[in-house]
DNA sequence: CCTCATCTACTAGAGTTGTAGTAGATACTA
DNA sequence: TAGTATCTACTACAACTCTAGTAGATGAGG
């Protein structure tokens, strides 16, 4: 399944991965933008039509929460931000990560870490 | 300066930066999907509006060329699927890509070479 | 029961994106 | 020089995005 978000709609599927089935209002105190109740119900309602979300009854009003994983949706967008922006090319994608985004040194050794782990599991010799 | 590509933008961009200065026609010929010459034209005049694109006068017609570094849309671009989908941790990103991208061996080579060469730089000691 | 708060459904409108047609200028060609 | 191809400027329009208002239902409190 293609999973694409606009910016807004990747703000809300956000508070619903990070809290799990919500109402409209806890999603919209979650945002960081103040928005209406009613642009929040919106654009969830938006989100249940692409299939991203669903709704069961909660007393009054609905619970909403997220039908696709949070790892699927990073992994179409960043497969998308390649595709455009990186020729196509993951490895692109990285050695620009690795030279443009100022990295700590913290953080360069807890890559090298991640990275080594990484291989090691895929080649166990 | 801020920089932010629509699709469709972003494959103009491309055939701009691979090309150097183009016209119309160039452009439209470098692109995958068959686009109607003024629809190219359009998009071109969206860019020069947006200021990521500039003309000059060449003959019969203009000659396009980005104002903008590929570079500079890359950072951009990165930064913001960043925030959106990744709670503004390029680590996040990092290990998402690492994990989820199926790597081959070779790339997780290559990348962890790059890794260790950037490092050294960083801190030469 | 009446009123007030809350919630959903429906509607709306401005802005953006994507695509392209038409008109009119310009230049090559026979 | 008359006709044809090429090019830009202007216009158009449907789909999508973002935001929110209004109306009407429903439930809670006195």
């Amino acid at each position: 399944m293609k999973i694409s978000l606009t910016d807004r709609e990747a703000d809300v599927m956000q508070a619903l991965w990070d809290r799990g089935a919500s109402t409209v209002a806890e999603v919209r105190e979650h945002l960081a933008d103040p928005l209406a109740y009613t642009t929040v119900l919106t654009v969830l309602r938006t989100l249940e039509a692409k299939g991203y979300v669903g709704h069961e009854e909660a007393g009054r009003g609905h619970r909403f929460f997220a039908t696709v994983k949070q790892q699927a949706a990073r992994k179409n967008a960043v497969q998308h931000l390649t595709q455009k922006l990186f020729k196509g090319s993951t490895e692109l994608l990285f050695s620009h990560l690795v030279s443009e985004q100022k990295l700590s040194a913290d953080q360069l050794t807890r890559m090298r870490q991640l990275l080594a782990e990484h291989a090691d599991k895929e080649k166990p010799e």
